[in-house]
DNA sequence: CTACGAGTTTGAGCGCACTCTAAGTCAAGA
DNA sequence: TCTTGACTTAGAGTGCGCTCAAACTCGTAG
């Protein structure tokens, strides 16, 4: 599989996977007779889960602390368990304070919900095509 | 109130009220007659309003668009109510999205966690010292 | 044969949201 | 009176995660 097709199969740019493998997140990639990229399967795999902890919001540093973790072989199993086991705790919490954000904006949207129908109640003494929509 | 004691009850540096002030995010705040910011509760309220937005992920830029209706007056709320419904939706969209990954991390943890117990398992011929804690 | 599109490299540039610096002012306590 | 520490300004610097530019090389379709 060259960059092309793998960016748009992980949903990223070319320039990003090459940008990945500068850092280290990705291994150096094989390459064809013409020097260019061939993936497999494997590496689609590893961008998914990259992108499973990017949108959790773990910093690259650590996926490359993770990604070295899984280079070095099995004897990290322990530290890449606890690294996630520690991220994971970390995304519950943002989860549980999104949620309380949730509620304050219902609240917020409530209100201004109400005072808008309460101007589209003033408004029934105009003709219908002049009333403002209730949506 | 001083800027040290808003920050401090903000959660936010002074640097960062000053800030917020000369993009737009706070009103000019009132001097003293040294010239210093002194401000009143209703600021720490608009704060921390603010600090939901920022939480939940919303860009500076659509909270100078928040605030700018907010300071053109009542004429504004439908915006108002519509900008954040458009980000609550944004904002539940993804909450769902943080669960799926969690979803997926746990099962990576799982995985990882009977690895370690099967390894614990097959340490069993080793003098109690020697084997690796369970935790 | 040639044109095209997809790929290559190194390194620079960008947008965001702060964060800090430098040089100065001011009020209150020892 | 002196010192301390919180404040003031404009502007520069930082860290993150890309994103793009320039100049180049290939492989294939027409």
């Amino acid at each position: 599989m060259k960059i092309g097709e793998l960016a748009r199969r992980a949903e990223i740019s070319a320039h990003t996977i090459r940008y990945y493998e500068r850092i280290g997140l990705l291994p150096r990639a094989d390459r064809d007779g013409g020097g260019r990229r061939d993936y497999d399967a494997s590496t689609l795999v590893w961008l998914e889960f990259l992108g499973r902890l990017k949108t959790t919001g773990m910093p690259i540093r650590d996926m490359l602390r993770y990604a070295a973790m899984r280079a070095a072989g099995p004897a990290t199993e322990r530290e890449r368990h606890d690294l996630l086991v520690a991220h994971r705790d970390r995304v519950r919490a943002h989860v549980a304070a999104l949620q309380s954000c949730l509620a304050v904006l219902d609240t917020k949207i409530t209100g201004y919900a109400s005072n808008l129908t309460n101007e589209a109640k003033d408004d029934d003494t105009l003709p219908n095509q002049l009333r403002k929509p209730l949506r």
